[in-house]
RNA sequence: GGGUGGGUGGCAGAGUGGUUGAAUGCACCGGUCUUGAAAACCGGCGGGCGUGUAAGCGUCUCGGGGGUUCGAAUCCCUCCCCACCCGCCA
């Protein structure tokens, strides 16, 4: 959510970050639509300052005594009261009109993201492991894991539609390691504080992260007007929602590991085999509170915690960052981390790590006290540590065997009880 | 699902129509004292919006909205939220 105070001191900077993201300019828009409230407020202002008086010697006049005074100035005051109301009323409406197209503006762009219309437009940072070769034709990951019956779509299609995928036996608890080893990872050597929050919450919890009012399509709402979590990052963030801090306590870091649930509306025909895009996934994720000088600072440390997971399982992957057509609404800056994937002979998204700013924290009204004692908006941060669901498939199809069985990686035989193998 | 009690400043907690933006305590900031710190004492201390270079001034704000009244944190209506008890269920 952007400050229209902040707006109107750089204009030139709002519009080209929205045309960055291909939108239209709105500055000229929201500054008219700025302008005019505050002719109301100047008005409705007066206006309550004169009633305010008025009312203040009617006080008087009837202390005094003075009964004629006294309701000759009520009179007075009546006449003023539907007009306060009017400026009242009219100032409300302004005032709401722009805080809703403020809440559906995207969070300005870092300057440093690149230009962009599309994915095809990332740039790659960096490059960890060259691709393994096969001495055989490497399988998709769903080919291995319905061979080794251990990933079964059909027997989830009929519990819950298509997008959902049933694991058994070792795949099961792999996907049950492999988050396991993730959340130690963080919670030990990395400083994130586990924490088990709702999979369901409000309508404020997604309008806080920027999920709403835009994005509604993409989450499941409950009948009961509360929503499943498409990301951690809900209620991780959330934690610090209409919150004070001090600035001692900064910055906080938190780690989940939970289902995600999303629509995927808008998707159809696309990953629509295998488990690598499903209504249903579970995630580590990792949000990070902070002040706003150690923001960028935080986001590389974020970034370097989500690589950690894939080096010490050994799976190639590389880093790129986001360009401005590929970035979410609510971020600033985005790196990816994308797995080699030799089943599909491509780089697949398993990690993404965002700065929002004060982007998110004005939504939540989440504050801290600086070393001044004054208020300030903290930053926040988001990134997975990684999907799971997908972290499962790399491993699959990295550690796949010609005789159709996975090498379990060393990093996680611990967390398999020893096993080497599955299949 | 049924019933009851609540939502006041960073926190705790007074306040049921008239200089109350709001007592008091804690926290916080400044100062005195001290070698230093603590304690004690003195002083300061909510937020938003508008206006102004600023100091300041104005206005709104005691969960949200509406109403009664010359005047509302205090009364009425309505919505939201929270807690507790009973029932049901994990």
């Amino acid at each position: 959510m952007f400050d229209i105070k902040w707006i109107r001191a750089n204009a030139e900077l709002f519009d080209s970050s929205l045309k960055r993201r291909g939108q239209p300019p709105a500055s000229a828009d929201l500054i008219a639509l700025d302008d005019a409230r505050k002719a109301k407020v100047t008005a409705m202002n007066e206006a309550q300052e004169k009633r305010n008086a008025l009312s203040k010697q009617i006080g008087q006049a009837k202390a005094a005594g003075d009964n004629a005074r006294a309701e000759s100035i009520m009179a007075e005051v009546g006449a003023l009261k539907s007009a306060v109301q009017e400026f009242e009323e009219a100032e409300r409406t302004l005032t709401d009109e722009l805080n809703t197209k403020l809440s559906f503006l995207p969070n300005l762009l870092h300057p440093e993201v690149p230009d962009g219309t599309s994915e095809n437009e990332n740039v790659t940072i960096r490059t960890h492991l060259e691709p393994k070769t096969f001495s055989f034709k490497p399988k998709e990951h769903y080919e291995i894991g319905e061979t080794l019956g251990l990933m079964d779509f059909e027997a989830a299609a009929r519990i819950a539609g298509s997008r959902f995928v049933v694991l058994r036996g070792q795949m099961a608890r792999l996907e049950r390691a492999l988050g396991q080893f993730m959340l130690d990872l963080h919670t030990r050597e990395h400083g994130f504080t586990e924490v088990s929050a709702p999979l369901l919450v409000r309508s404020e919890a997604l309008f806080g992260t920027g999920q709403l009012p835009k994005f509604s399509e993409e989450a499941f709402e409950t009948t009961d007007g509360r929503w499943l979590i498409p990301t951690s990052e809900v209620s991780l963030t959330n934690l610090v929602r209409e919150q004070i801090l001090s600035g001692e306590d900064l910055p906080l870091r938190f780690t989940s590991l939970t289902p995600c649930f999303r629509s995927e509306a808008g998707s159809a025909g696309r990953d629509t085999r295998g488990m690598l895009r499903q209504h249903q996934f579970a995630k580590v994720e990792m949000v990070v509170v902070t002040t706003p000088d150690r923001s960028e600072e935080e986001q590389h440390h974020m970034l370097g915690c989500a690589e950690a997971v894939l080096r010490k399982l050994e799976i190639p992957y590389r880093v790129v960052a986001l360009c401005s057509g590929d970035m979410g609404a609510s971020m600033q800056r985005t790196y990816d981390i994308e797995a080699w994937l030799p089943g599909q002979n491509a780089y697949r998204e398993i990690s993404s790590v965002s700065m929002a700013g004060d982007f998110q924290a004005r939504r939540m009204n989440t504050r801290y006290r600086n070393g001044e004692g004054k208020l300030d908006f903290v930053h926040t941060l988001n990134g997975s540590g990684i999907a799971v669901g997908r972290a499962l498939i790399a491993l699959v199809e990295n550690y796949q065997n010609e005789d159709g069985s996975v090498t379990i990686p060393e990093a996680l035989r611990p967390f398999m009880g020893g096993l080497e193998r599955i299949g």
